[in-house]
DNA sequence: ATCCTTGCTGTACGATCGTTCAGTAAGGAT
DNA sequence: ATCCTTACTGAACGATCGTACAGCAAGGAT
């Protein structure tokens, strides 16, 4: 007789948070919304239901840290693209828009992951903290790649806050509708569009300042 | 001694169905994923829980029927608002903007219902149906506006069809960000980037066509 | 005034939810 | 080889879910 094989493997408390983690995302990206359940995650880390609450107080403690770590894997990934191009301010946002257009960013099962978080995000305080970090990391890099090329080519239309948060509407607009729908368009024509409002920014003609528009709402 | 108060007040079918419709959208509004359950929805109606389904075969029945009376009042409204402006392509584009990015368009509560639908539109095929139609009708509207400004003014940058993607995603990706935070910008700046997004299209210098970019992917 | 249609109510049912907790056993320490 | 800590299991609990259905009653027809 061979030596019985364990029913189960001990782990380190920190591993198998994360391991926890990685199957909650799995789960959500395989079931949507209902992948959202205790009896879904665990089945995905191949565990018994009352091991998340062993490592876990609450269901939504596991669920907001699921949202930071997948935030942060894909943002990191992004900064990552763009961080290794070549010095141009130029190039380095065109890496960036390649790998926002680029799996494993440019994937349906993200979005489905991000809706179910959205959906969490009006009763919950945790994922308003981890949203509002995340997003606050994200703006920043796209604010800070437009104010390396600003310093290069001279004046925008706009201020940097208003650049940036275009450029963030529009990488985000495309990327929705492309998960949402892939046959409207490729993703190298979201590229296209991308590097034509980064044109547009140095070329336009007239400056829009915003004192002359902010008076009605 | 008055005469009974009726317990109930019956309704003719088809006006009953619209009433547990609008119940459903308020529902949404008021509890977001948790407002998706028959008791909520009938409490908000003021009905009993089996009046549901002596109306509806299916819960679903009532939340695509739900999303897609959401959706055309929205597109509707800006439809009428775009339709009602003076002659010009141009001026039928600024009314077009100037009601996505005011009430009731611009609302936080229609982001939480609209997360809510999305949120089931991997799973269920009446919900990608719905989808389908309103979406379609939404680009459509865009795209004929776009027609009318390129019929009078020359050519675009950009084909009709990648010039409506980039508008659509630009507006999408604009009135997403200012629902997650209202914060970050008012509405009015959100008009003059998509106004600035038409001029980039009419005074761009370099015509950008696909075929080129479009080898890799 | 009585009947009839049917809109409507509300209990019941089985499934699944998050959480609790008493007990099991893995595996390093002694 | 034995002990001890604690990661781990899995049954149980009460709450809530969608649907079914038997019966009630509103209100027009006769």
């Amino acid at each position: 007789m061979s030596p019985r094989k364990p029913r189960f493997e001990r782990q380190l408390p920190q591993e198998r948070r994360q391991a926890l983690i990685e199957a909650t995302i799995e789960s959500l990206k395989r079931y949507g919304h209902e992948g959202l359940s205790v009896r879904r995650i665990s089945a995905q880390a191949g565990v018994s239901i009352g091991l998340i609450n062993h490592h876990f107080p609450k269901k939504e403690t596991l669920i907001a840290q699921a949202y930071r770590y997948f935030n942060s894997q894909l943002v990191g990934g992004v900064r990552a693209a763009a961080g290794e191009a070549a010095g141009s301010p130029r190039a380095r946002l065109r890496a960036f828009f390649k790998a926002t257009f680029s799996p494993p960013n440019l994937d349906r099962d993200v979005l489905t992951v991000w809706i179910v978080f959205w959906g969490l995000y009006r009763h919950s305080a945790e994922i308003q903290k981890v949203h509002g970090e995340t997003y606050h990391e994200h703006i920043e890099l796209v604010r800070s790649m437009l104010a390396d090329l600003a310093r290069e080519s001279g004046k925008f239309r706009f201020s940097l806050r208003l650049a940036a948060t275009g450029l963030t509407a529009l990488i985000d607009g495309l990327w929705l509708e492309w998960c949402l729908d892939p046959a409207n368009f490729r993703p190298a024509e979201a590229i296209v569009l991308c590097e034509a409002w980064i044109d547009s920014l140095e070329t336009g003609a007239t400056p829009v300042e915003l004192a002359a528009s902010g008076a009605a709402d």
